[in-house]
DNA sequence: TGCATACCGGACAAATTTGTCCTTTAATTT
DNA sequence: AAATTAAAGGACAAATTTGTCCGGTATGCA
């Protein structure tokens, strides 16, 4: 569905932004170890999300990675992974046609249309606040404990 | 969402099986001229796709690919996945998790749930046969003309 | 000012996917 | 039987994704 990067750049966010909320500011050691992601692979993520001003970081002692409060508020799953992955998956015709449209249209354009249109707005729906306070409550993880 | 490789197999069964139900056997070359796709590159896909029985293939002078009409009645869009891109995208969770499950769900696992569902049903659903059957009636694509 | 910390950025390496080329194998036709 | 046709299969190459390493840069603290 979505590539590595973007697998570990959705579970980062959702990890930085529960310590967030929490007032606490999370370094990359920190973050790898807990969502079980590749130490050095999950830093290049995190550049491109904070590029995006989709995360905030503070280099220094007692620096790392936080999101803002607004941050927590408005920045949604669509936003990281367009950020990563960008839109192809979101609009792209699942056959690959290059210009699939109801112009000339691939055989499955309009039964995969609601499909892709519930995941957009699925993506859309949910902040990353929202899926932080999940992770904090124990409704949801990012790492598996056997 | 699918590999190019997998867009490349589905889009050669559907024309396989558009000529298949005129009573036409084609060529490798003819399909890849067909659908838009790298001869050599399709070559490999269609013989998973043979080897899987998913199409039939016949050697030798006025031989190619074809599907009998068995084939065109029950290989379904989901086999031809399956055979060439795995499970993963149709199983796997969406965050990466290597055992998401109710037991230690990702915190978007029952909001993706409904998604894959109804992705799997789609794929299920719909056979080779009769998107070679829309094709032929002009109301679907394989390639882009101009 | 100097030092320790932690992100940034570039180069590099491994693995996978995508794509090509060429020889072999099987089948049909002459 | 020989020649021709077309898929099968192996080796190889390019491109992309995934992953690592290390020096540079900014920040905070003594």
């Amino acid at each position: 569905m979505f590539s590595k990067a973007c697998e570990y750049g959705i579970r980062a966010s959702i990890y930085i932004g529960q310590q967030s909320a929490s007032g606490r500011r999370v370094g990359l050691k920190d973050i790898a170890a807990e969502i079980g992601s590749p130490e050095a692979f999950t830093a290049k993520v995190l550049q491109q999300l904070v590029r995006a001003q989709l995360v905030t970081s503070v280099k220094g002692p007692a620096g790392g990675f936080e999101l803002t409060p607004e941050q927590l508020r408005t920045v949604t799953l669509r936003e990281i992974v367009v950020a990563i992955d960008g839109g192809a998956m979101l609009q792209g015709c699942a056959l690959g046609l290059p210009q699939c449209s109801a112009k000339q249209p691939c055989p499955m354009h309009y039964q995969f249309l609601p499909i892709r249109d519930q995941l957009n707005e699925l993506l859309r729906t949910h902040t990353i606040g929202e899926l932080a306070s999940k992770v904090h409550e124990g409704l949801g993880f990012l790492k598996q404990f056997s």
